[in-house]
DNA sequence: GGTGTACTATTGAGTACGCAAACGACTCTA
DNA sequence: TAGAGTCGTTTGCGTACTCAATAGTACACC
């Protein structure tokens, strides 16, 4: 390298993925002090609820709902450990494969997905439309899309 | 609430929002472990000395470099902790306050950030430029800039 | 039927943070 | 110059994740 650091131009994608990094820094934090906050959430745990509550039957394989929130099979199993032990999923195995389990949103999981939805979408809403335009958000959403594995989950999510 | 939650229409908002999660947890999880496993640098690592070398004299104060990084203190005391113990970076005092000290890019450092970024870069690059046009890369860098403190440091990233 | 391979789930070990508390240093006020 | 409030930093504690290893199950193939 003959061309020091400094002497370097920005690539457009390293300053999209340095903004990439702060935004979701900036969003986050905010996001799940709120929902820790209010309903004692996490924001997977709140995605998981919400992935489970568009599947059918309110259940999915655990495998399925790691693929969907990006998470390792530890991690998941972490994850519904702790919505186990608050009653709002419970497990129920699947009698052709002894492997799977399912995670099964419970009724009071379905409660607290709705209690707690409302204000998180408003939270949401709030923040991203203080700073942004709907057309923004569009392209956003457009935008990152196109990432293979972004919009994995989003055919559950059209109620049907 | 009348409505249930999967007769709501998705908010443009919540959809951005979910897909920005899911793109930071997909590229961060790749360009981790290459970064990781070519030169044992995190992420935040590699942003660090990053800013650094952009800095004056390359040294910044820590507390500047927190609100660069968007890490809380005391995450960047056990960031620059491990920098430290590496030698990428070494502390200095400040004269007139003796509250503040400097975070030092070390000649080690520099040498560090120099063999890791034109293969970091690229990575971000071959993987951005893969799913994304350069139009896109542009928009997203231009949306996200509009949410405060995105584009904090990048002041610091033009060299003068 | 046995065997190898692939898949699901869990656990142990390690890590990268955040928050709250604490402490020293600065600064403003009177 | 004493006191109060603010700021920079560090530490203790807790948490949410990852990776690697493990065990049980399924299935293809001979």
């Amino acid at each position: 390298m003959t061309q020091t650091l400094t002497e370097q131009a920005i690539e457009p994608a390293v300053r999209a993925w340095t903004r990439l990094l702060r935004a979701y820094a900036l969003t986050t934090r905010l996001l799940s002090a709120e929902l820790q906050e209010a309903h004692g959430l996490t924001i997977n745990d709140f995605e998981a609820l919400l992935v489970l509550s568009y599947a059918e039957g309110g259940r999915l394989k655990r495998v399925e709902l790691a693929r969907n929130l990006l998470l390792t099979p530890s991690g998941i199993t972490r994850l519904l450990r702790g919505l186990e032990d608050a009653g709002l999923v419970e497990r129920a195995s699947c009698s052709s494969d002894l492997r799977v389990t399912y995670a099964q949103l419970t009724d009071a999981g379905r409660e607290k997905l709705d209690a707690a939805a409302s204000a998180h979408t408003a939270s949401i809403c709030a923040l991203l439309e203080e700073h942004f335009e709907t057309g923004d958000l569009d392209a956003i959403a457009e935008i990152l899309g196109k990432l293979p594995g972004v919009t994995d989950g989003d055919d559950s999510c059209s109620p049907g």
